[in-house]
DNA sequence: CTTTTTGTTGATTGACGAGTCAATAAACTC
DNA sequence: GAGTTTATTGACTCGTCAATCAACAAAAAG
């Protein structure tokens, strides 16, 4: 059976399945038995292929944090104007892609992951310093020395809504439109100073 | 050794090992000798008086809410003016009881028991709920009928703060006095509009 | 002082789950 | 087409842990 490198395809397939079981069992504590269920695979390929249960919830991490990178590098190009700039990182960081409910599961979970697993907490903190930089740099022409802290007022909307979106039962859940008004408004007032 | 009622005072010491050892190992995965050993007692007692782990954490969770509840009318007794019952919310969301580090870690792992556990996700709810009503009764004479929107956008930046206060290592985390800082400023923003 | 109630534990059970391994099979090399 | 590499799995091991239970101890009740 052994086709043409089977390998990055089960390596993405068992990540997808990872971000849907975290999501619908709502907690990190899923089996690599259903991991490789819903993955169409064994058990003992999942092992095989990633070595322990550690590294799979590793290598989801990375690949959610690289779609959300690179919705942010697209939103970011589209903008020209500091302004501008500063509402496509607020865009894309509600995009469809990263805002779904198994994927918002997935972060609240990783964040409870960076608290144990050194490498976990790495990502995030690169997630972290990003957002915050590239917030930063738009901001200063527009905030002067305030930047860092509306960046972390901001961050911090962003994070606190995303917890929320985990949170609430689908029904009154807070849409993509209305957390990005939110933030925007936050960052109106913060302009308007 | 059976004396006069120590059911309450190992139910509390039960709860607070329970804390301690979520803070320490920073998930729900803490075992129920754990805790036990940590409260000084037989992980048999602890079944004993709480029938499940699942129940010990919900015990534990009533415990932090109730902290917080009483944090939030202490302050807000001293308070008259609309707009210091607002800071005294806020200022309450910071208090030194809730904002340690293990009682952060405790909040975060909640958020996910919430996920699959039903009456974990009630409490969770009433939490909201009353923080929400809380900022939203005293908003509504200083925004009018931006106030829900203004309550959702200051309750966003709480939680985003803890969250990010669960994360950071402990030499770069925000402080209380900052993290109320920054909040009251988007206060300001909001109520000069 | 004997009976009941309350407190407490060590030992055990039973389930579950991560990780290993040996075996099978298909493709690729030469 | 013999030998190597890659893909894949079923069956097994070994540890861990929630929950139970039978037993013991001490107070309270009568």
């Amino acid at each position: 059976m052994a086709k043409v490198s089977a390998e990055p395809k089960r390596r993405a397939d068992i990540v997808k399945a990872t971000i849907h079981e975290i999501g619908v069992r709502g907690s990190l504590e899923v089996t690599v038995a259903q991991i490789a269920r819903r993955a169409g695979v064994s058990s003992a390929l999942a092992h095989h292929y990633f070595g322990s249960k550690e590294q799979i919830f590793l290598a989801t991490m990375r690949h959610v944090l690289t779609i959300f990178g690179a919705e942010v590098r697209g939103a970011l190009a589209a903008a020209t104007t500091n302004r501008e700039r500063v509402e496509a990182i607020v865009h894309a960081s509600f995009a469809a892609g990263s805002f779904r409910r198994e994927v918002v599961s997935a972060w609240l979970n990783f964040y409870v992951l960076a608290q144990t697993e050194p490498e976990a907490r790495r990502l995030l903190g690169v997630y972290h310093r990003r957002l915050s930089s590239n917030l930063i740099y738009d901001l200063r022409p527009l905030v002067g020395a305030r930047a860092p802290r509306v960046a972390e007022a901001l961050g911090a909307q962003i994070d606190g809504l995303y917890l929320r979106a985990a949170l609430a039962p689908a029904r009154n859940r807070l849409d993509r439109t209305a957390a990005i008004s939110l933030v925007l408004d936050t960052l109106m007032h913060e302009l308007e100073d």
